[in-house]
DNA sequence: GAGCGTTATGTCTCAACAGACCTAACGAAA
DNA sequence: TTTCGTTAGGTCTGTTGAGACATAACGCTC
């Protein structure tokens, strides 16, 4: 239609992908993953995300409990109070996730970009 | 938690679109248009789908202003108590997400395959 | 041992949402 | 004119989830 304006920055996918039963994980939880690492600290990740301590620590439990291995390690009391990390799991299930949602949006911006057309 | 099968077909992708502000699109809404263009009727479309009429109204609504123009069209009173059926804009809506969410499930397979290798 | 910041939980409240129930309007058919 | 099944809502309630708050444990540092 318009060949001319290509910024269609208002539609994007968000891939939750669910695995086995009531274990789900979407962009909210990547991004907490995400955080943590950047900042070793939990508590750190949620001032940032401005997200309560409690809300971020489900999150991160309820992954840790549905893999059945750890996602984040943590430490508490010490230098500094203690602090967080991401297990090499954890590591990895960001990048996988990383490259899926690339892949994602890549592969499907012809459809994207179809359906977008229908609001206009 | 145990594993259960290796050919688990548990895990899938789910896209749901954002398109302007409050206006999103998933598979709930998808299949509540196809089965109202299936059975011509709202109200059959939403015991079929074992939801409240209301519910299903307030979605299909939800899509109505959200486009500005209708993806459903509805007639009350006359034979059979009136009905409804998918505008050429629902129809395309449908069409089209099928088209996205296929070839999102088709193209993203290897990706998807990485992220489910972590949950062993 | 006291202080500190963090992890780790429990509990309470409030808003949002889903579902249930109810009513009105409509128009063809009987 | 009455009946009937549908669309089109309004309203109430139970449930769920997020957020706010409180508290304990931990282990370095001072």
């Amino acid at each position: 239609m318009r060949p001319t304006t290509k910024t269609s920055a208002a539609i994007l996918v968000r891939p939750r992908i669910y695995l086995g039963k009531g274990l789900a994980i979407g962009p909210g939880k990547i991004d907490l993953l995400r955080t943590v690492a950047e900042l070793k600290s939990i508590a750190a990740a949620a001032r940032k995300l401005s997200i309560p301590y409690k809300r971020a620590w489900v999150l991160i439990d309820s992954l840790n409990q549905g893999f059945g291995k750890p996602v984040v390690e943590t430490t508490s009391g010490g230098k500094g109070g203690g602090g967080a990390s991401l297990t090499t799991l954890g590591q990895q299930l960001v990048e996988k996730y990383d490259a899926l949602e690339r892949r994602l949006n890549a592969q499907a911006a012809e459809e994207l970009a179809a359906v977008r057309a229908l609001t206009d």
